[in-house]
This record gives C-alpha cells, structure tokens and sequence, in this order.
DNA sequence: AACCAGGACGTGA
DNA sequence: TCACGTCATGGT
C-alpha cells in the first residue's frame, strides 16, 4: 500500500468518519434553526446549492461557529435559491452572512455564483466532464481552485482531491512535497496515488482539515504529529 | 490582546 | 509570474 493510502488510514482509525460536507436536513421547518449536519449521505439540489454556498463561505473562515451561523440564516431568511441569490439587495444578504466575514466580498460572490448557475445548473454541471465544469467554475469572480474544487466534489460529487493550505502545511512537513509546491502539482499527486473514488476525496480531506486543526494551527507545526512517529 | 481560520482578487514590479 | 495588501467576524 502506498504512503498517502496509508496516511488515510492512520488518520481515519485515530479521528473516526468526518462526514463532509455537513448540510442542513430537507425537513427542516422554516422558523426553527437546524443547523448543518454532517454525515449526510444523499442530497436534493436545494442541498448542493447550500454547500455551493458554503464553500463560498468559508473561504479563510472556520466553519464553526461562524460559517455555520451564516447558513443557518441564509435557511431561515428563505435566501438558499438561485432567484432568491439573485433578488435580495446586497445590504440584506451582507448582513445575513455577517458571521462569516469578508461579508462585503462574499455577498458579491454569491450573486456572481448564482448568476452562473441560471446559465449552468446543477443538473446540467453534474452531468458535464470534470476538467470542462472545473475550468467553468474558476471562471467566476471569487472562485478560486479551492472552493472550485469544494464545489466538484462535496456538492457535484465528482472525483477530484481538494487541496488546502492544511494539506501543504502537513505533508511538507513530512516531506512529501515541497512547501512551495503548486496547487495542481499536489492535486496531481494525490490523484495519481489513490484510487478515484469521490468518498474516499470527501473524507480524507476532511479527516486533514481535522488533523490539521489538532498539529498545524499553532506554531511550530507538526510538534505532536502522530505521523511524524508513524514514518520516522 | 494578538493571532488565526476549510482563500481569492487587484495591484505593481 | 509573483509577492504583497485587502477583505472582517468570532474564538482562544
């Protein structure tokens, strides 16, 4: 079995299943405050677009509690809908997803990704090639490789590896790769290592975001890195 | 009370 | 291309 196989395995016995992307359930009932839920199988698309817009959200954010708020009031605002996006003044939806900050910016991101999915929806990216949806979403203002990547796979279910600043940071400590390696040239390397499957993307970068939140957040990096001892 | 979080863009060199 | 400033809230 090859290193980062390993890796996924380490990490899942030591953290158990992550469950991304957590997702509001569909019976929530408007006026309650459900929050996201993580371990959610199987989505409708009103689902997709929530996590479209989420991964917008948490952009340089921490989806607890901030991200999390702003879903919440996006649901109970009725503002999680292509139209809706599209309908609601700036200074409105500004406020909605104050909590996750840069809401200014956000705002306009959310506008610019709706207006892209009235011309390209869910149905009809779901069904496209996955380099072809991927070089439409870097299209949009405010859609970087990231979340681009965050959308193929936790909202369209496409087989594609998200790379994070977590994921550089722990397997440049081990080694792995260079620190300054490109985005595309560590995707590459994850893809060309392990087996395509779109559940096995989903859970290993979120079992990263958590190993990473655990070694990697505060300096020095990696001090207690129970995969430093693993591939000593 | 600085520092950081599941980044991306605009600018100037 | 690439380094650098900017955007902003909430928890530690």
């Amino acid at each position: 079995m090859n290193l980062l196989k390993r890796i996924y395995s380490i990490l899942l016995k030591e953290y158990g299943f992550q469950g991304w992307w957590p997702v509001t359930p569909v019976n929530y009932c408007s006026g309650s405050e459900t929050a996201p839920i993580y371990g959610i199988a199987t989505k409708n698309d009103k689902q997709r677009l929530e996590i479209i817009f989420g991964a917008v959200l948490t952009q340089n954010t921490q989806w607890k509690p901030n991200v999390e708020r702003a879903i919440i009031e996006l649901n109970r605002l009725n503002l999680i809908g292509i139209n809706q996006i599209l309908k609601v003044k700036h200074e409105i939806l500004a406020q909605a997803i104050k909590s996750s900050g840069y809401f200014n910016q956000k705002a306009k991101k959310l506008k610019n990704v709706a207006e892209f999915l009235k011309k390209y929806p869910i149905k009809k990216l779901r069904k496209m090639d996955l380099w072809e949806s991927r070089k439409l979403l870097l299209n949009i203002n405010g859609i970087g490789p990231e979340t681009a990547d965050s959308i193929l796979l936790y909202a369209l279910d496409k087989q594609i590896f998200v790379i994070d600043a977590y994921t550089r940071r722990i397997f440049a400590n081990l080694g792995v790769i260079k620190p300054e390696a490109a985005y595309d040239e560590v995707q590459k390397l994850f893809m060309d290592n392990l087996e395509h499957n779109h559940r096995i993307f989903k859970e290993y970068h979120a079992l990263i975001v958590e190993h990473a939140k655990r070694h990697y957040s505060k300096k020095p990096y990696g001090k207690n890195d129970l995969l430093l001892k693993a591939f000593a």
